[in-house]
Order: structure tokens, then sequence, then C-alpha cells
DNA sequence: ATACGTTGTGCCATATTATAGAACGATGTA
DNA sequence: TACATCGTTCTATAATATGGCACAACGTAT
């Protein structure tokens, strides 16, 4: 496994991974961040900004995230994100409500695409930012796509961290409502992650067969009564199923 | 000045820039590109690959730009867009028209942000996207606001790239223009980057006074008559001088 | 004012590391 | 069947990053 990687470039992407908590470093901090000789975290440094994947904040001395980095991640293409689209926008004029695009990154779910309410609209802060797959309709709808020996191997690794008092932190209970959503076909989340917001969520799979993407809706809890939950669910699996269809997912094996 | 730089993490950003005009890439194509030697190429891929920064297509055996490239890009934070939204928005609703944020890098500007009407609300695509800055009214405000040694220098280094048959290919022509937006304050661009795209500009300057961003209001040129086309210069302006004095401009020095 | 603890930065010999050559199996083409 | 081309692995050697030391600049406390 740890065969054939080159070091230096580990390192930089380490570095650049100290700016997800804070938004100016400078160099001692992140030599001490990573453990790294200041020396050496100078140089590497000195390089990212050369590149502009770093700049340097003149009055503070310190460093923060560059313009390069913000362009060229603008520049991932996600074929997922051209074809669910679409439906995320079909999802909105129909329930008026926030959709929403995840992929699972890991024991993560990443926010890939938010269509809002014209209210709000703009460059969602929202995309691009990570949750663990427990907390989220999205990412229960996930896990239930998952076969067992994986879903059980998540739910062991990731600690159950509690955001609210609905936070599900017990495993049973967990996979047992994961168990749930493989019958209806959709996650709920009833303001596990956030006080006053409600989520509906299905899984999107690919030709493999493994969830690996979800679409959901979300709301404030006051406007998601169990109709109309019931009848997101719906509108979800359906579009769902035929987003996975168009990925080449087969829907013969398991379940 | 070329000291102290990190070759291998310099050919891995080579790597990355590859993906600019396409999308999947497979290690050879990639190690003639940027004239690597296969093996070597092969290292920083397979390292960016187990960052996330790349990720392969299983089917193609091809790589692509990765999630994390994403994921690190929205984490870019820029103050500046923060502060000018709300301005954007305002234009928005006051013109009806597409309002735009751009910062100088280089000889080019880049796109940081794009508020647009509710009908094609979402992730701009064109959020991150880079242009020369002879074409377009933002480029042409932001040199309108450098001092005239560093103007003369851009306009010497850039090939002037003919977009339309409107598109400013002439030196003197250029400068001319641009001596008339130091004296009105906003540019304008007349088709000359699209047919059918008219734009208003005007330059933001930082604390040092110099320019080093813009925004502009563009609109489909049938819409744009020069009425419209001054009233929107004159908000762009005093909405400039009023982000420029929150950024510490004083306007006391060059003009 | 002086002295101290920081900071970011530059230098240089050494030891670690990436490099590029050759060769592999797999796939596709003539 | 034979030939190209692909991604991938291995290895010795050559090239490179490393990290110790030192410096100037700044802020703080003596």
């Amino acid at each position: 496994m740890g065969n054939a990687i080159i070091q230096a470039l580990v390192r930089a992407i380490d570095i650049l991974n100290c700016f997800e908590d804070a938004e100016e470093l400078g160099v001692t901090e992140i030599s001490n961040k990573i453990k790294l000789h200041k020396s050496t975290a100078f140089n590497i440094i000195s390089t990212l900004e050369h590149c502009r994947y770093l700049e340097k904040n003149d009055t503070t001395g310190k460093y923060r995230l560059g313009i390069e980095l913000f362009r060229m991640g603008t520049k991932v293409k996600y074929d997922l994100r051209k074809i669910v689209v679409p439906y995320l926008e079909k999802l909105l004029s129909q329930f008026k409500e926030t959709a929403n695009l995840v992929v699972r990154d890991g024991d993560y779910v990443i926010y890939l695409e938010k269509i809002e309410s014209p209210h709000s609209m703009r460059i969602s802060t929202a995309a691009g930012s990570r949750l663990p797959v427990n907390t989220t309709a999205v990412g229960k709808a996930i896990l239930s796509g998952l076969p067992d020996n994986e879903l059980q191997q998540i739910i062991d690794a990731i600690p159950l961290v509690k955001f609210t008092d609905y936070t599900i932190c017990d495993q049973n209970i967990l996979l047992e409502n994961i168990k749930k959503v493989r019958i209806s076909g959709y996650a709920e989340d009833f303001e596990e992650l956030e006080i006053g917001l409600t989520c509906v969520a299905a899984p999107i799979f690919n030709h493999t067969g493994q969830a690996f993407a979800a679409i959901s809706i979300s709301g404030p809890t006051s406007r998601m009564q169990a109709e109309i939950r019931e009848n997101m669910g719906k509108s979800l699996v359906e579009i769902t199923q035929e987003i996975s269809r168009t990925l080449g997912y087969k829907p013969s094996l398991k379940k």
C-alpha cells in the first residue's frame, strides 16, 4: 500500500489541509501542526505560494489558501452533477424546498450541489462541506445502499457524534433505522443534525450496485409534515431509480 | 528567484493543470504533455489519486480531477466575497441583470462570484473561469486602476487575442479606451468578448491604492441601451468606492 | 535602552528521495 | 500470430529535499 507515494507531495497536501479549520496560518504554526521542520515547511509553503495555491497576507505575514486552488476546484467535473441538477430543479419546483446532491467520501458525505429557493440564491456556502454519514438523511440513505459487511465496518469505524438531542448515537438504533430505510427506499432525518431542520433522502446506485451518492430535500420541520414527507420520499425514490438506471445500475443484485 | 522551490510539487501542479482543457487523461498522455517520464508521471499521479486530488475512471483507465480538489477549492475564503456579494444582490434587484465579481490574477481576471437571475440559479459554471484582462469590461476596469508603468507592462506582455470583430486588438486604441475609463470611472465592453453580450464594470481598490478586483453588470446588448448603461456605471462607481473605502483605500494618491 | 523570545527566511552538506530505464501483463490492432 | 500501446512494478543511481544552523525583523518584557 505504501509504495510509490511521493512524500513531498503528501506533505504539501497535509499543509493545505491545515487550513480546514483555520483561515490564516504562519509557517511555525503549520510546522507544529504536522510535525515538520520549520525550514522544510517553509520550502513547501513557498512552493505552494509560487503556484498560487497559497497566498501570503502581507500585513500579518501569515498564509491562506490561494486563488489557484479555488480555480482548479471549480474545474472538477462531476458528470453526476450534470445528470442530477435537472432533477433537483424539478424537486424544487414541486416541493418549494431546498434540494441537495451529495456523494460519499469514505466515512463522510460531501455536498456537491444545493438548489435553493430564489430567496437565497448564490454559490452555496454549503457546497463542499463535509458531514459524517450517520447524522444526515443522505448519510443514512447511502448507508442503506451498502452491503452489510461494509455498513457494519463504517458504523464500527466512525464515532457517533452528538449534534442535537435527536442525533442517533446508538449503533443498534442506527442499524434498525437503516433497515427501515431499505424497506421504504428513503431515509428521514428529524432534527438529528440541527434543531428545526428535517430532511428526506434517497440513495443513488452506480453500475456495481453500490450506493455512492444521494439526493435529499430539506426544510424547516414546521413545513415538513408526515404526508408531505411521504410524497417527497416517493418522488425521491422514483428519481433516484431513474438516475441509477442512467448510471448503468441494474436492480438485479442485492435487493 | 528560482530558489527553495520543490520540484515534485510543481510537477504535481503541472499535472493538475493538464486537466484544464481535458476532462480525462491517461498516464502517457500526461507524461507527453508536460515532458515527464511515464514512470515519474505515474508516481505523482498515484500520489494525487491517493490524496483524492485525482480520481481514476475504472472503465477507461484514465484519470480526472478528484473530489478533494473540489472540496478544498470551496474552502478558499475570500473576505472580499463576503463584502461584495450583498452589493451584487443589490445591483441585481436594481437592474435585473447578472452581476459579477472578479479578481486580477496576473494578466488574467478570475470570476469569483456571479449573481444571476433566478432563472438560471445554481453553482455558476462560470465561477473560476479565467479571461485575459483586455477582453472584458472588468479587465479594462482593473487596468484603468493600475499605475501607468504596470499598465504598459501588462499590455506589452499579453497577446491581444481576437474574440469577436469588436475585440480591441490595437495597443493604442486599448490605451485610449482605458484613459476614458479613468475619467468616467467605469469601463464598458460592447460585444468585445462575445457577440450579443454587453458589460459595464468598475474597479475595486485596496489599501495600497491598486486595483485588484472589479464588479460588473452584464446583459444582452438589446437590453443595455446607453441610458441604462450610464445608470449602471454610476451605480457601479458609487458601490466600488464604498467597497474600496471598506478595504482601507484612501482616495488621496493618484487621481 | 537592553535583552529576550518570537517570527519568517536563507544557506549548505548530507542522507533521503524521486528519477528513468527496462520489463511486465493486459488490451487492442494489423 | 505478431506488433503497439496501455498502465504498472521494480531497482540502482543520480538528483533532491531535508533540517541543522544562523540571520534580520518584530514585539514584549525586563
